[in-house]
DNA sequence: GCTCGTATCCCATGATTATGGGATTGACCG
DNA sequence: CGGTCAATCCCATAATCATGGGATACGAGC
């Protein structure tokens, strides 16, 4: 069974290369192409593609904001970003917007099909700089100033950023709310801050 | 000049497939190959690898910890996570503590050798299925409750996650410690919630 | 013209937090 | 054995925050 795939670009000529590539493929399905994504939702829910190729700048509405819409149907098509743009803003917009990769044009056409039927079987293909952001924003950075709470000390600023109160965590964490408090007091002069969202600001930074 | 590649990993016949595979490449210089990682620090700065292949599950001390030693130093080298595991702790564990790439012991070699010319030069590498679980991390989880709060609303909150107080919120929008008291009244009442910590447990989620 | 939603400000009361003291216990270290 | 540190509890005062009212103004939409 071939891959359905569906198509959105602006640029005519990239538009056509990309639907002769694919149409042309064997085990690939170009079950459309279109220059605008303004009727996106509707499109996907009749075309019922398996992968989608999003091109970002297109006039109208932005491939961000199409995959948003997508998001809120209950679709289950996969969406690939294809792109010119790598800057940090627009990649984490997307990915955070429901992208599933994200490749930019330069991308080798081969690399394209590759990447097609990988988001088709369950991977997330993404261009080599574009994964290296991803998996920076996931990096730890160690932060010296938390790292010299103590074990309670910790436990009560993990309850705090859960959204309990000093009552609550007194009650899960079995002690009196006083101590909460001298934790909770400790804490300050360890981290330099006044309030509990200071310190939670620092907390998670 | 050739990429410069240290090996960890404590099967034998692994570790030594993965040597002769190395540094039987042009382009690839196996810098070293050593069944557990208990000196890597002082390894690194003396054999001053490009690329580190790492595999977890190690006698004596895990890769992940290796890891978190090496991020303490100056180290330039990126570690490239070739392990069996692919259970979302141990991945996002490692890729946490500063893995540059995850990749499955399953790849097939030509793909290993890709990947590790694909870190030296600034990607990350990972397998189709890890990939995909990082990219879901960074997915926005539509919050209907969040995405009802107005601008005003949603910047109020912005600025408490900060850690600012009331009154500094109030003094950077330039609107009265009032009005500030109003928003969050609001916010509250939208979140379903009763304090500043607790609407940024939701806010965060 | 009227309603609705957004943005803005004000007041009063009660609950929670912040700050700055003390105090005790047990573990670990030299 | 004395010192330090983590963990636990208590009190009092001041500052913030939470809650429940009310009020005005402006633009969009019916």
């Amino acid at each position: 069974m071939p891959i359905r795939v569906l198509v959105y670009e602006d640029n005519t000529p990239l538009r056509e290369a990309l639907s002769v590539l694919i149409d042309g493929t064997s085990d690939y399905d170009l079950v459309g192409a279109f220059g605008d994504n303004l009727r996106v939702v509707s499109q996907v829910a009749g075309l019922q593609p398996d992968v989608i190729l999003m091109d970002i700048d297109m006039p109208g509405q932005t491939g961000i904001e199409a995959i948003r819409k997508l998001r809120q149907q209950p679709t289950v098509a996969d969406v690939l970003i294809l792109t010119v743009f790598d800057d940090d803003d627009r990649v984490f917009e997307a990915i955070r917007a429901g992208a599933t990769g994200y490749l930019l044009k330069k991308t080798q056409p081969s690399r394209l099909l590759e990447a097609i039927r990988e988001v088709y079987e369950g991977g997330a293909p993404m261009s080599p700089s574009i994964a290296r952001k991803v998996m920076q924003t996931l990096h730890y950075r160690p932060n010296t100033d938390i790292s010299q709470l103590t074990t309670r000390e910790g436990q009560v600023l993990a309850r705090l950023a859960d959204g309990m109160s000093y009552k609550l965590v007194a009650a899960d964490m079995e002690i009196s709310i006083e101590t909460v408090r001298t934790y909770i007091k400790r804490i300050y002069e360890k981290l330099h801050v006044h309030s509990v969202t200071e310190a939670l600001a620092k907390f998670r930074s």
